[in-house]
DNA sequence: TACATTTGTATCGTGCACGATTAAAACGTA
DNA sequence: TACGTTTTAATCGTGCACGATACAAATGTA
């Protein structure tokens, strides 16, 4: 039966248990990333420049949908540790470039086995592996469609 | 092919999808719970209280896995709102009682056509209605087992 | 009854997120 | 060449999250 209410009972949404396992899986890495003294945006934004070699400011934020804002601090919090610097373009002087330092490189080899860590860590006897490869992909479809109507909102 | 870094692009990461579309679809109830003067998180305490009368805030951190840290200043800006009193027990007095006043409780028929919206907002054309059922049902499997990992760090 | 331990909340400091706004540089066009 | 528009970062203010810590109330135990 249920009442009317039934769609605000918690475990009827969606939303709550992907906003919790967000937040669980980001604890998960927070103990491997101290040991490379950054933190999980910071570790996407590195994840970006070792596949790009180098971005500017709008770029990081197109690729992690992260606004300026956001950006901003961080990069500079970033810098302040040694791992990159921020350059304005030479061409056009609103640019920011973000440049990786010896050190922002050197961090790439000392991460690289922290996938497979997460990895262990998620698999169990409660899901399978195709479980988790179906889930991904639908998260994969999922994505562009919410941030088109998120980002139509503004 | 792919080098030994292939692990570490972000495109093969599991964790920054979830984290991503998790922030679109706060997103989402954004302009809805602005109507109703609330953000995100405190829409999820209101949906812990609809559902549970009273509670106390170690019970609301059970419901949420939000630490007390979290919630303290969260339930005083509610409070502050008139949305809730908290009040300490007087069998205990560590413990903080959470009561929803008047208020509070006419925010929830306001409040009860919004995971409708959410829900059409979602509905698309790449992503049938089973795919989603089925996503939400993996996520319900996922979240306790990321949830015990990650207690199981501190 | 003393005293160590546990429990429940609160405080403090740091780091995101993000809406709103600002400001400078570049661009378009009359 | 003037001037309005667009683009790109940065700034400001608010609200989470969370680790570490503090503190008082309750509990356990000798």
């Amino acid at each position: 039966m249920g009442d009317k209410y039934d769609s605000l009972k918690l475990g009827n949404q969606i939303c709550f248990p992907l906003y919790a396992t967000s937040r669980f899986i980001t604890k998960l890495y927070t103990p491997l990333l101290k040991e490379l003294d950054i933190t999980y945006p910071q570790y996407l934004v590195l994840l970006s420049l070792w596949e790009n070699e180098q971005l500017t400011v709008r770029a990081i934020s197109e690729i992690l949908f992260l606004e300026s804002n956001t950006l901003t601090p961080l990069l500079k919090r970033m810098e302040k540790k040694g791992i990159l610097i921020r350059k304005r373009s030479d061409e056009d002087e609103r640019v920011v470039e973000v440049i990786l330092t010896e050190k922002g490189w050197s961090i790439r080899d000392k991460a690289v086995c922290i996938p497979q860590q997460i990895v262990d860590s998620l698999s169990s006897s409660n899901l399978s592996r195709e479980d988790i490869v179906h889930f991904k992909k639908t998260l994969d479809q999922l994505l562009p469609e919410v941030r088109q109507k998120a980002e139509n909102i503004t």
